[in-house]
DNA sequence: GACTCTCCCTATCGCTGGTAGGGGCAAACT
DNA sequence: AGTTTGCCCCTACCAGCGATAGGGAGAGTC
């Protein structure tokens, strides 16, 4: 594990054939990482699904890290990104609800993208639109930047809370409810008589009010710093 | 590994002796993740630093998720919390930026609390705290709720990605730095345009920027659900 | 027929988190 | 006083991890 190298810039891996085989390890290693969880994961259990031993794994990747980057990259690009002829705000809603929803299909990416930035290509991409909506309607450079940090950091810290919660494999949600149940009342009055919301699970509305609350503020903000 | 363990209730260790014991473990335990990372710690390292053996670890502690989890809880306990007396708006300001900087102020914190709820006694003090000033003020059980969640994942969410940028160990800003600049301008012009505002690194000023307009969004929500 | 490139292999390394089981020592009990 | 209990550490060990070294079989090319 090579630490903090979030496996960008990758080999182009131009050939056809290679290029193939990759995307096959990233898509099975995705699958693991659904079923059993990030910590449950190791390269010698993906070698042994792909059918192969573990140190012909090294011979496509360059390692664990880069492979998670990958994995990481793959799960943000099934973000489609909306028209660039559409309002920033609709644009930056529709990114929002999107890639909260790619992320928390595969309750193992929020994770993966704890301590990464998120420097793939689609990640970059994804990046790029983010920032250039906002440009393309009068937001200055500053107020761009500003805006795209606050907005991708709300929509990956929520979904990476909400996998926390009970998107786990294996309804970690179970655990928590149970927990949440055995509190002693008397210490913490205010939660144990909102634990029945708490795990109610209207993830999407909640989610939405705080993307909201932040695409209003950039409205105003943009008005006021022109 | 025991896998999805939070980490609580962990035994209450109610003598003086022992108690002061397991507090100069997560303090040794944070030093060596502020240092290296989480990455490179191993537990082994930890009892080496500590002048025992390895398995003596476990004696004191059941396993090394139970020690972040108490590694993270005694980070969020770093977080003042303000009077009850004051008004909502200002209590989650203060906590809001109050756990940011604990947050930050470790960075391989926010890693800690990537799949894991913030459970252990400061945590549970703190969301109860936060759901209690919402409560008291006329918020109900269900806004009080959503509003909890999307403060604290937009607090936690911020500090994550923040700690992701540059407070990494070992100066990852320089890596982000020569990366953003190697990138071909005319396949991502708006990112690359814009990327000296994003590493100029007034960070707390675009924290507040987000947090201002979750909290405006909650006193507009609160008057209109009355 | 020799060369090269692709893709897999066996063997092995140093390290990890964690367990089994025992020893010494001090305080507490009888 | 002698025995017991509980604390806190130890040696020895396990299976499993990520990763590397180095080699070999097959296909395509000159």
């Amino acid at each position: 594990m090579a630490g903090q190298d979030w496996g960008y810039p990758w080999p182009d891996a131009n050939d056809g054939e290679t290029r193939l085989d990759r995307a096959e390890i990233v898509r099975v290693c995705l699958e693991m990482l659904d079923e059993d969880g990030v910590e449950q994961f190791s390269t010698r259990k993906l070698a042994a699904r792909l059918g192969i031993k573990s140190p012909s794994l090294y011979w496509h990747v360059k390692g664990k890290d880069q492979l998670f980057a990958l994995v990481l990259d793959h799960v943000v690009g099934q973000c489609e990104l909306p028209s660039r002829q559409a309002g920033w705000r609709e644009q930056l809603d529709t990114i929002g609800h999107g890639l909260r929803q790619a992320l928390i299909a595969h309750p193992a990416a929020p994770q993966l993208l704890l301590g990464r930035p998120i420097f793939g290509p689609n990640g970059l991409r994804l990046t790029d639109h983010v920032i250039g909506a906002l440009r393309d309607h009068e937001f200055g450079d500053k107020l761009a930047s500003y805006g795209y940090i606050v907005f991708i950091n709300y929509v990956i810290g929520f979904a990476s809370q909400e996998t926390a919660f009970g998107k786990g494999p294996r309804q970690q949600l179970d655990k928590v409810e149970t927990f949440l149940a055995a509190l002693p009342e008397q210490q913490y009055p205010d939660l144990t008589a909102v634990a029945g919301e708490f795990l109610a699970g209207h993830f999407t509305a909640r989610f939405d009010l705080g993307l909201s609350a932040i695409l209003d503020r950039l409205a105003v903000e943009k008005t006021q710093h022109r």
